[in-house]
DNA sequence: AGCACGCCGACT
DNA sequence: GTCGGCGTGCTC
């Protein structure tokens, strides 16, 4: 390459697998410094911003067809190498077109071609003195001079702490020496709720530290500013949700992921990526320690970390204590409800046990996850249901404002008087949602006062955040709520969960249902107790003896996640196998299931041996108003392999015709590094 | 993705 | 006669 090149490859926004050349901007250079820089372009009949990703001096595109950069912006520094290998590696991994990856993980301020012009940041004062460190507990001591005495440079660790040992002061304490050693951290979060708390207690630490947030609830402008102070290298701590892992940081030197098994840091469109195993590449390529803490890891990183048969690719650090002197975790009971007759969906004993609480001045939680007031509406007569008119699930029944609503798509409408079948006034709620349930209470505890806490009544972040103050003021003698009160909260005068209709994830097609089930009941359970007022956790089953009720009584993750992975090997499913689902969307499932049958039988899939295509799988379930869905598995036990095929597969796909209204994506699990 | 080109049904 | 439906193909 000569010292000038005339030529740029830019990547753009658009779902096209190659790079697109430009010449020079008229009576411009463009130099080595201007790789990782954005581009204004016309594409097409439109301008839009594309990054620079290498420069040359040929092309096979013949040069009076060359259109020239209308500009190359200089207003960041460039975007440095190792994002580049970040997006490369995702490109490929996810089989997505680079220019997507790239274009999708910058702030919208810096892909719009007309950028807002920026206002200063109405910065609070930064305080100035640092909040001491708290002593340390023997096991925490113990972590932490475990990665000490490792060798610098890329390693996983696998944090195992139960609720309430502590995990974020070791997190506090790994990043108090990266910073000191010149280096910044990266700390991922799986929920918006979730930062805000961690931000106060980080800046707290670390009041010099420049730290800033990123998520997507954070306004453009806002989201843009602390992006670029991120890639300035002016920040030194990152602190965000899943988007915030493809945040340039150019002294990278360490990544936390916390709760990593948690299914948020999975983004759900668009480029399906994992942000927990992007977080592990990145640490890697950067040859900088990362931290997966979880007190319910997922089962591939449980796998990873101490499963003979998987290589050992993270060390397990273990917290088993309560960080707080005294602390014990609840007792965790089942209550067997085939023994008794429920009374609207409560046990005696939970009712007794509600009771106690309020007669001592504390309080319950009750958990099922499940909002609404009944998950469907019946005609008792002719036996017509609820059913969504837009996808496959129930309309669920909503009684403060009398709607019929689909949590799955969206569609609402209003709650007729009669049967709209047979015109019987007869239809009936059957089953209970959060709504239900806390009608039930008010009626049984009329001097209770209850709280009801779950996406309908915490619509917006104000809502939430007033409920929460309201908690926390001890204005609630009971809350009943969704998994949106089992995350990351501490309620002091909390001493007794209830949770009701857990069963259902029991037996459920899902084969991660179990876990996820684990997990959720394990992160409400660690709701009760502190200190000095011990917690009860009483689970209403008809399967008391299922073994995953036995572990929680135990609180013991090690045995069920033992039994789970020793499921999981014998079924062949993941980790114990590699996984791609290809789904297609049509207005038709004839359609949807024509498409996969000729992927299907793809003659190129011949050539790569050990992996597997099942049939096409019809969907229940499509989110989109008049569209089917349907799904193929391809499989195989080798990820190399796996990923082989699916980048000629991916290809191929692409070139099949397809009717206008089908769309097709592909979806990767989780890679091992 | 956008946006043009292009070829068949119901409207002034 | 033409307005407009969306199938098909291209973007340096």
């Amino acid at each position: 390459m000569s010292s000038v090149a005339p030529i740029a490859r830019i990547a753009l926004g658009v779902p096209l697998r190659r790079l697109f050349d430009y010449r020079a901007p008229a009576g411009e250079a463009l130099t080595p410094e201007d790789v990782g820089r954005r581009a204004r372009v016309v594409f097409g009949k439109r301008v839009c911003i594309g990054v620079i990703a290498a420069l040359t001096d040929s092309s096979e595109i013949p040069g009076e067809q060359l259109k020239p950069i209308e500009a190359v912006l200089r207003d960041t520094p460039p975007l440095p190498p190792d994002w580049f290998r970040l997006a490369e590696f995702c490109a490929a991994y996810y089989q997505t077109p680079l220019g997507e990856v790239m274009l999708s993980t910058l702030p919208t301020g810096l892909r719009r071609v007309d950028p807002p012009k920026p206002r200063a940041a109405r910065h609070a004062p930064p305080p100035s003195v640092a909040m001491a460190a708290p002593p340390l507990t023997g096991e925490q001591r113990q972590a932490l001079t475990h990665i000490a005495a490792g060798a610098p440079g890329f390693r996983a660790y696998l944090l195992y702490g139960v609720t309430g040992s502590g995990k974020t002061e070791i997190y506090l304490r790994l990043i108090e020496r990266t910073l000191a050693a010149g280096r910044s951290a990266l700390l991922l979060v799986p929920e918006i709720n979730l930062t805000p708390q961690l931000e106060a207690r980080l800046t707290a630490r670390f009041p010099d530290a420049g730290l800033v947030s990123l998520h997507s609830d954070l306004a453009e402008a806002a989201r843009t500013r602390h992006w670029k102070t991120a890639l300035t290298g002016r920040a030194r701590i990152v602190l965000g949700t899943r988007l915030a892992v493809f945040t340039p940081m150019p002294d990278l030197g360490l990544i936390v992921v916390d709760e990593e098994h948690d299914a948020s840091f999975k983004q759900q469109d668009g480029m399906r990526y994992s942000a927990r195993d992007v977080a592990v590449f990145r640490a890697r390529e950067r040859n900088a320690p990362i931290v997966l803490g979880s007190a319910t890891p997922s089962l591939e990183s449980w796998a990873n970390a101490v499963d003979p048969r998987t290589p050992a690719r993270y060390t397990l650090l273990t917290l088993a204590q309560r960080a707080v002197a005294g602390a014990r975790l609840p007792a965790v009971r089942c209550i067997d409800t085939r023994a008794e007759k429920l009374c609207d969906g409560f046990s005696g004993a939970l009712f007794a046990a509600i009771e106690q609480r309020l007669a001592r001045g504390e309080q319950s939680l009750v958990f099922l996850n499940r909002r609404g007031y009944a998950p469907v509406l019946a005609c008792v007569q002719c036996g017509w249901i609820s059913h969504c008119p837009r996808c496959a699930a129930n309309l669920v029944l909503h009684l403060a404002d009398r709607r019929l609503r689909c949590h799955h798509c969206g569609f609402e409408k209003r709650v007729p008087r009669a049967c709209p079948t047979c015109g019987n006034q007869d239809i009936q709620p059957f089953g209970r949602g959060t709504q239900r349930l806390e009608a039930v209470l008010t009626e049984r505890f009329p001097e209770a006062r209850i709280l009801r806490v779950d996406r309908d009544s915490a619509r917006s972040r104000r809502q939430w955040e007033a409920l929460l103050s309201r908690i926390h003021a001890g204005e609630a003698d009971i809350l009943v709520g969704t998994q949106m009160l089992a995350k990351g909260h501490d309620f002091p005068k909390l001493t007794l969960v209830g949770a009701l209709g857990a069963d259902s994830a029991l037996f459920a097609a899902d084969w991660r249902a179990p876990e996820r089930l684990f997990a959720q009941l394990m992160q409400v359970a660690g709701r009760a107790g502190r200190a000095d007022l011990p917690g009860e956790v009483l689970i209403q089953t008809q399967f008391p003896e299922h073994p995953l009720y036995a572990a929680l009584v135990r609180h013991d993750y090690p045995a069920f996640a033992a039994a789970q992975l020793e499921e999981r090997r014998r079924a062949g499913f993941p980790p114990y196998a590699y996984q791609a689902m290809l789904r297609a969307e049509a207005p038709r499932m004839a359609e949807a299931i024509a498409f996969l049958a000729t992927a299907r039988a793809w003659p190129g899939a011949a050539a790569h041996a050990g992996v597997t295509l099942y049939d096409p799988v019809p969907m229940r379930l499509s989110r989109m108003a008049n569209l089917e869905r349907a799904q193929l598995l391809a499989e195989s036990p080798s990820r190399r392999a796996l990923q082989a095929f699916l980048g000629e597969w991916n290809g191929a796909l692409e070139s099949i015709r397809t009717p206008a209204k089908l769309r097709w994506h592909l979806e990767v699990d989780p890679l091992e590094l």
